[in-house]
DNA sequence: ATCTCTGCAAATGTTTTGCATCAGC
DNA sequence: GCTGATGCAAAACATTTGCAGAGAT
């Protein structure tokens, strides 16, 4: 089965690439259509799925939310969630000492951590708030 | 607005209270209605959202996973996911040092860690299997 | 010209909601 | 007897899939 370059696929590839930062489905789709308005959201679906089986892109998922998804290849990190705008950045590296969490007979595999708070922006945007709010 | 103690409500408190680990929606119903068969899937989502917005349980929300239910008050814990049977387990404590896995304007707020592994359980019959596997 | 990919719409699965009825209080 | 809670079925969402036609090779 020969693989099509199609300009959807390319779009789509392009956007997760300038991200920067792991993007949701509706992310994706709404960056996408600004290059190709008819895009639909099904071939979103569709190459993102084929992008993660084919190991170049990795589900994001943070708890209690859709996956997101970035390009793979970044090396072990974890994730930063701004409670505020609810974007996610990447974290630059991995906490250790896992170990002791939990006893002796559990063997441990893998892990997901994922950091709640506010992003500078929304922190900057905050204090300028409180600054010219009325007293 | 009076709060009603019904029959189904203590039966999903019960069911929660027993389990000692977290619960899927599924889980709970296929547990109550051992006790109510004719309890609805509606009536369990109804109930547990009251619970969690009481703030008598918590949702323990898994990436990539339905959300699953426990009892809240038990402090600061985290979880861990068998991956071969699935059940998730509270860990002891939790792990300090997150600070530095950001930049210093991010304000944390908060966490989730999630460890993946065997539980004792499964590791010991995946041992078993070894040992009576065709040579 | 072939045959994969796309876009649409329908199907699926999960969670929520409207409403008539049931049952705590 | 009020009125909140339940159970059912419909609605609302998110994701997947079937299919006819478009577009890459």
């Amino acid at each position: 089965m020969v693989i099509r370059n199609t300009k959807q696929r390319q779009i789509i590839q392009q956007v997760l690439t300038e991200a920067g930062r792991p993007l949701s489905i509706d992310e994706i789709l709404r960056a996408a259509q600004r290059q190709k308005p008819s895009l639909g959201i099904a071939t979103v679906y569709r190459n993102v799925k084929d992008l993660v089986e084919d190991g170049n892109a990795v589900a994001v998922d943070l708890p209690g939310e859709g996956p997101r998804y970035e390009l793979a290849g970044k090396g072990h990190h974890h994730h930063f969630r701004c409670s505020s705008c609810a974007k996610v950045f990447e974290t630059k590296a991995c906490i250790g000492k896992l170990r002791g969490l939990v006893p002796r007979q559990f063997e441990i595999t893998g892990h997901n951590l994922v950091l709640y708070g506010r992003c500078p922006d929304c922190l900057a945007r905050a204090k300028k708030l409180i600054g010219s709010r009325k007293k």
